[in-house]
DNA sequence: GGCTCCCGCCACGTT
DNA sequence: AACGTGGCGGGAGCC
């Protein structure tokens, strides 16, 4: 697909010159230009922007002077003539702008632009001619965006300290010469953002662009929490081709509720919208989200089609046509918004099904790195290992609770808690899971809805039943010792690429294997993990080919339907759908124990189809155990008769940490399940983030890499469509076979990862993985086994984008995006706790 | 004809 | 009851 910019400034100027585009500028201008004046980037108070003119004056009732702003600052170019200025006015003006009547309405606004008007006011002045030709102003002059940037002129980007701007609604929409229907529209999307804040009735404080950052930051955060990547992945890969039958669809429409709930936390969030009234301002929340989508998109480019879908879905609406439409409207008046804030500019992406309107973030997108801290704090809360008890809850909720939604939220969470979670975890529900209620509840949503759309799609397969009830029927109903090969001739490794110096045979005296005891099938010596059954999820499916992680998705993407991703080319496109279905809502994908052949799969395996995999998080693949429509099996019944491929664990945090998978045949041994079962995959997998392995170096079995590397990138790629957050965290220890799987709760005390040198991985910064998992890999030849490109796109990280998600594939994230969540673990922390506020 | 999105009715919440 | 807010969608401008 392609994208087309959309107008910049120096486009509308250049244009300007010609005719035939004049009225294209205008509006262009209005949406498009805008952003330059206010660019969010630390600008002093905006330079020449062609919107200045009118804060210039100081208008502001407010009466914050603004810089002058400097026309050479512009980033136009081209010196606009007299003559051009007249060419673009006549053009603008149409007949129909004459109406006399309305005319006056606008006066203000004109007159005050005039009044500014210097140079700069060139292209606005356009505006204020044409009034002064009795003219009324077209509809572009009337838009929202170019009202907000008046609006935005009135106040500076970066007051100071010291300064407590008030905004009068009513002031402001007389001098705008608006409705305070307007400013309303406009106040609350910048209150979305913090750059104001309702202090009284029609009272509003500016704070300008300050803490633009942050804000941008926790709404990144929030959007990755709430999976929003996977979202956008999945309604680009499912595309709209299937609209119709989208409209119909009953996983969205079911998933809606949860939706809200992102929502609401993402208002806790931000002091901004009190929970409560209204359905709590939809606008700001529609704008708060709408800027989350951007913030999670790899390609930061997202079609209004796919925005307006998304937040139908969340806010419940029955997704008919005309809730469409009037999200669409929405959108587009808080895009106008947006743009004159310099955020998103408009573009459009050509996809197969044609041109679509669309918005690309221009606004700041280092702040991420920041973020990271916020991210990790979120997860490390979280982690296992730090204390996924109520301790971390607490403080967690605590953050939230400075806001004054959060109540509404929490009890979100709660009823979330008790719809998504509670089932999730057959012996108890960790408290851990509290934390990731919201989370997990979206990521179970998301995996409904993609489940259902891959049923749908490839009716072939049949997904364990993703009945909220049923969730936690993947848990297995045991703990599992997983007996941690340790092979002097693997290496360890870091997440990826990077080899740890640290010695293997460090690691095992460490670990200390005691497996002499067991007859699982432990070596003496053998150092093992202990996983909580509440921590583990079976995964069943035939194990493989690589189709079954790209076939899974490959098959999908390869759809035509695929590839009408909005973003940007095809590997964009490819990568959010494979997002949409494998990483968002689908965390795993699961080898196949079956041959590739699906259909034999379904039957031999009831219930290890790989999609489930994908799907669903855990849940589904584990509460594979149940088939919807098919069998039920009990626990154990699955656990011995799906002959399970592997073993998923939940990083606590989906989010920062990666989540684990363990080759069936692996834990098999541990739980009587017999290996021959499980021919492919003889490699034990387990994905941290390099960062928390720091301290424990891989161990890589030789008995793991008995199968072809293309299952190992199978089970790399496996890996990375890790579900995060979807469960409870997992308890993981290494143990010596002395110490049996005592509480796992209790002992799961190695949480390494705070030790754990943020440095060791780059890629996964996030260190909150809550267990130190010995890491079988074999060395493969492709530096980054864990990350099959191959199988994956580049991009795909996007759904990973949730602090969970970043650990995914640290190979790859490391790889193609370094730089993003850089700050340590710790770093993340401490921003975590900085609020907007 | 579709995209944009202005405009203002009207309902809800607050004062 | 009046007023503040803001959801909502008709319908017109614009392309």
């Amino acid at each position: 697909m392609e994208i087309s910019g959309c107008l910049t400034l120096k486009d509308l100027i250049s244009a300007k010159k010609s005719r035939p585009d004049q009225e294209k500028d205008a509006r262009s201008w209005q949406k498009e230009n805008m952003c330059d004046r206010f660019r969010i980037s630390p600008r002093v108070p905006l330079k020449g922007e062609p919107i200045d003119l009118s804060k210039q004056k100081g208008l502001t009732p407010e009466r914050y002077p603004i810089t002058p702003v400097k026309v050479a600052d512009r980033p136009l170019a081209d010196p606009w003539t007299p003559t051009a200025n007249l060419k673009m006015l006549s053009s603008v003006a149409s007949p129909e702008i004459r109406d006399r009547e309305k005319k006056e309405l606008f006066r203000p606004i004109e007159n005050n632009e005039q009044e500014d008007a210097g140079l700069d006011t060139q292209q606005f002045e356009t505006v204020d001619d044409m009034d002064d030709l009795d003219k009324r102003p077209s509809r572009k002059q009337k838009s929202l965006g170019l009202l907000c940037q008046k609006f935005l002129a009135r106040y500076p980007s970066y007051p100071m300290s010291t300064e407590k701007t008030t905004i009068s609604l009513d002031e402001a929409a007389s001098s705008l010469g608006v409705g305070r229907r307007r400013i309303y529209d406009i106040v609350n999307v910048l209150e979305s953002l913090n750059l104001v804040s309702r202090v009284a009735k029609n009272q509003y404080r500016w704070h300008g662009q300050h803490n633009l950052n942050e804000t941008l930051r926790n709404l990144q955060r929030e959007g990755e929490r709430q999976q929003y990547s996977a979202q956008i992945a999945y309604f680009q890969h499912k595309d709209f081709g299937t609209e119709q039958r989208k409209d119909s669809q009953p996983a969205a429409s079911m998933e809606l509720p949860e939706m809200d709930c992102p929502s609401v936390n993402l208002t806790s969030c931000f002091p901004l919208a009190s929970a409560g009234s209204r359905k709590d301002k939809s606008l700001r929340i529609m704008s708060q989200k709408f800027v989350m989508l951007f913030l999670v998109s790899t390609t930061k480019i997202i079609t209004l089609e796919i925005a307006a879908k998304i937040l139908i879905e969340e806010s419940q609406d029955i997704s008919d046509h005309s809730k469409f439409k009037t999200k669409v409207r929405r959108l587009y008046d808080i895009a106008n918004v947006l743009t004159s804030l310099g955020l998103i500019k408009k573009v459009h992406v050509t996809e197969e099904r044609g041109r679509k309107p669309a918005f690309k973030w221009i606004g700041p997108v280092e702040f991420k790195t920041e973020s990271g801290k916020f991210i990790d704090q979120d997860i490390t809360t979280t982690s296992p290992a730090s204390k996924r008890d109520a301790t971390a809850e607490n403080s967690k909720q605590q953050r939230l609770l400075r806001h004054s939604s959060f109540t509404h939220v929490q009890s979100i969470s709660t009823v979330k808690r008790k719809v998504c979670s509670e089932p999730s975890s057959p012996h108890k529900a960790p408290e851990a899971l509290l934390q990731h209620d919201s989370y997990s509840s979206k990521m179970a949503h998301l995996s409904a809805i993609c489940r259902q759309k891959i049923e749908e799609d490839s009716g072939s397969f049949k997904f364990a039943s993703n009945n909220p009830a049923h969730r936690d029927v993947g848990h297995l109903p045991f703990s599992v010792v997983v007996p941690v090969p340790v092979d002097p001739d693997y290496c360890t490794r870091d997440s990826g690429h990077q080899k740890r110096p640290a010695s293997p045979n460090k690691i095992q005296s460490q670990l200390k294997v005691m497996a002499s005891s067991s007859g699982h099938g432990f070596l003496p010596n053998q150092p093992y993990m202990y996983v909580p059954s509440t921590s583990v999820f079976m995964l069943c499916g035939n194990s493989g080919n690589e189709k079954s992680l790209d076939g899974l998705h490959g098959a999908r993407s390869s759809s035509p339907s695929d590839k009408k991703t909005t973003e940007d080319g095809d590997q964009p496109a490819k990568r959010q759908r494979i997002g949409s279905t494998d990483d968002g809502p689908l965390p795993l994908v699961v080898p196949k124990i079956c041959s590739s052949d699906r259909g034999s799969c379904d039957t031999s395996l009831p219930h290890n189809s790989p999609e489930p995999c994908k799907e669903d998080n855990l849940h589904s693949v584990a509460s594979s155990s149940r088939q919807e429509e098919t069998t039920e099996l009990t626990k154990e019944q699955v656990a011995s008769a799906a002959l399970p491929q592997y073993l998923y664990l939940p990083s606590s945090t989906g989010l920062n940490g990666f989540n684990f998978f363990l080759p069936a045949n692996q834990t098999t041994g541990a739980m009587g399940i017999s290996q021959s079962q499980l021919p492919h995959l003889n490699v034990p997998y387990v994905m941290v983030p390099s960062s928390a392995l720091a301290a424990f170096p891989f161990l890589c079995s030789p008995a793991v890499t008995s199968s072809a590397s293309s299952d190992h990138a199978l089970s790399t790629a496996s890996l990375n469509y890790s579900l995060a957050g979807m469960t409870t965290p997992p308890h993981i220890m290494f143990r010596t076979p002395s110490i049996p799987e005592t509480s796992p709760e209790m002992q799961q005390g190695v949480p390494p990862t705070s030790a754990s040198p943020p440095s060791a991985s780059p890629a996964t910064a996030d260190s909150s993985i809550s267990a130190v998992l010995p890491l079988p890999v074999k060395p493969q030849k492709s530096p980054t086994p864990l990350t099959p490109k191959s199988i994956r796109p580049v991009h795909k990280d996007t759904f990973f984008k949730t602090p969970g998600s970043l650990g995914v594939s640290p190979a790859l994230r490391k790889n193609e995006r370094p730089h993003v969540r850089n700050s340590s673990s710790a770093q993340r922390r401490l921003d975590i706790c900085s609020t907007t506020d």
